[in-house]
DNA sequence: CTCAATCCTGACGTGATAACTCGGAATTCA
DNA sequence: TGAATTCCGAGTTATCACGTCAGGATTGAG
């Protein structure tokens, strides 16, 4: 089919919309779920997930390289070759899968996780705005961290029909207790 | 002085680096600390707040516009006028502060605070994924109103323990227990 | 053995936009 | 008046997100 996904632009948002992922981390998860979705039965190719979350192959030929190098997935070349996950979906935390995807998670340059990036920042002795980003970092981290790949690999609880006129998805989950 | 900042380039980390605010949120929070700092004791201008903070100026005219708006900041025309809080630094959560310079919290499409923005994405009946740009949504804006201006205004930020004078806003979120 | 399916690699394109700059008008104080 | 300031709208420019494209390497099936 190749449905000829149009070019999405840059940011949904018209000058506005804060500290938003990339499609790496949009798309990136959703081949992972698919992936979840399959596990123990065999490798599934590119094309095929493409095709089935109408998502740009060749791109995702990028992306997967990442998880590839991260250990998050292992391919199998050749025909009938594909992907499959490294690790089962209970062991693989979100967190792991868009740190491969983005990189370190890094609200603001001197709250990088990666300690690569620590000191860069030359108002680091004297500089309490730091506390906040250090602060939210912290939050993003464990939020991810507390989810897991089996968490968003279960078929849809309720019925595949959008419901209702107020369609404000009550997804219940242990981390979304919290308001 | 005029010390001609060089432009910063887009983003520091060359390839990486996820869910990072702006220079938006950075300058406009520093430029809150600052009013924050000299409140009660009249207007400062913007340019003497870009001197301090070595930020280029006509950026901050752009900057401030959003704050004021929000009614954040007030401001006085004319010769030796400037601008100040509009309100208390200890009744300004910085998630206000945040999303007046940045917009709505959505770390992805589907996943704003705007309700403006609230189906926008096809895939939201069927879709689990949005499960986790909720949550980390909620993470995000949890941490940032969990925190006010007066908790960042300290006058001198020895310790990450700022035990300032009886405050309501005591900032002990569970997020903050890693390091 | 051959062929088709698949992964793998690197280079390239390009439109949007973050991060500014600039010029001037309006307002106020001394 | 003149100097200091906010206010406003319109440029400018380098960078990067989001892809495309071409071709090579590897493997299973017939």
């Amino acid at each position: 089919m190749t449905t000829e996904a149009p070019r999405r632009p840059r940011s949904i948002f018209p000058g506005t919309g804060a500290v938003h992922f990339s499609t790496r981390g949009e798309y990136g998860t959703r081949l992972m779920v698919e992936l979840a979705r399959h596990h123990g039965n065999g490798p599934i190719s590119l094309a095929e997930m493409a095709d089935h979350e109408s998502l740009p192959r060749p791109y995702l030929e990028q992306l997967v390289v990442s998880l590839r190098e991260a250990g998050l997935v292992t391919s199998t070349r050749g025909a009938r070759g594909g992907y499959q996950l490294g690790r089962a979906p209970q062991e693989i935390k979100m967190g792991e899968v868009l740190r491969a995807l983005e990189g370190p998670i890094a609200p603001m340059v001197c709250a990088s996780e990666d300690p690569a990036h620590a000191g860069i920042c030359e108002r680091m002795g004297f500089c309490n705005v730091n506390h906040l980003w250090l602060t939210v970092r912290s939050a993003i981290s464990t939020a991810l961290d507390s989810i897991t790949l089996a968490d968003l690999a279960v078929p849809r609880a309720t019925h595949p029909y959008h419901s209702g006129p107020v369609q404000l998805t009550n997804v219940q989950h242990p981390a979304l207790a919290e308001s």
